[in-house]
DNA sequence: TCTCGGCCACCTACCGATCGGTAGGACGAG
DNA sequence: CTCGTCCTACCGATCGGTAGGTGGCCGAGA
């Protein structure tokens, strides 16, 4: 709180002037991050009619998010999953479930319109989410890959797959 | 320290008498869990011929490690990634890579001998990685999934692909 | 066989530093 | 004069860690 304080020009009594304990400041800053995440990734991606198409606009957004624009407000979110308590736990974690169901909603319908093998869309989302969101534990922006390579490489690996097309 | 000393029915002075400082010890249990994963999973799926095939097994038997056998050993390990420093956090570094360097490896090998179409290692490594290790972020062991369901449906959705196969 | 010295595990009692948080006032703007 | 902002100065609790002992076990010597 002390340094957090002096980041904003502040005291930390000052800081603290404006919020009322430290898990506030933590549930404002994550509520902050899912805007973020919200306006850049689902506003932009959530109406594409295509399912498959949705899902790649998606992860493309996401993974921009994440090596990008705002690495420190989103994984925050990620890294600190189990640090909220009571309410404030809850309220983020309806936000996070709200994109584990538009995510799921994706897989099922592109499985019913016959565009993709009939998979478990729960096991599909999170092996997507896994894909894209661990990415913050290991990307650096100093490192080899660029965010581009990532994203245009992990979208072809998770939709084309593996194996030869036969 | 209090709760742990606490939990190996000692004092925290008692505790102190066997290590030196709190990240000693955490430096201590990171290493046992990384034993754990080496003898579970590398140990036992290393050797298999066959890359495509070995890193199948992999995949499998990292997730039961993770949905169940040592679960809290290796999570930590992967929740607390950033926490050591200097020589200590090296280290552990170190046996990371290679296991990322041995994913890299096999996924080249595939390449090589036209079994998996040509991706590249290091995006295909951390793929494998998000999809296995993000499990310890929302896998709950009374949830609906068992880990077998995992395990099935995570190995079919990467090495199957999305994709109807044509 | 007895005993004595040393060692090792572990304890009580405590340390300074830092933690999250606050009481009460100063000060400028309207 | 008042209201909102932000400060100085401080709080009790907890943090990681330690000084200095206590008590039991084990091997060596008589």
């Amino acid at each position: 709180m002390q340094e957090i304080a002096e980041a904003c020009g502040l005291t930390k009594a000052g800081l603290y002037h404006h919020i009322k304990t430290k898990e506030a400041l933590l549930l404002a800053i994550m509520h902050y991050g899912m805007d973020m995440f919200e306006d850049m990734v689902l506003a932009k991606a959530g109406d594409i009619v295509d399912p498959v198409a949705r899902l790649r606009e998606c992860m493309a957004r996401n993974i921009a998010l994440v090596t990008q624009d705002a690495s420190k407000e989103v994984t925050i979110i990620l890294h600190e999953h189990q640090t909220l308590t009571g309410t404030a736990a809850q309220e983020i974690n309806v936000r996070k479930k709200r994109y584990v169901r538009f995510l799921e909603a994706a897989f099922r319908e592109a499985t019913e319109r016959g565009q993709i093998r009939p998979v478990d869309p729960t096991l599909a989302s999170f092996s997507f989410l896994g894909t894209v969101l661990w990415i913050y534990k290991w990307y650096r922006a100093d490192g080899k890959l660029t965010p581009r390579e990532v994203s245009d490489g992990m979208i072809d690996l998770f939709f084309e797959g593996l194996m030869p097309r036969s």
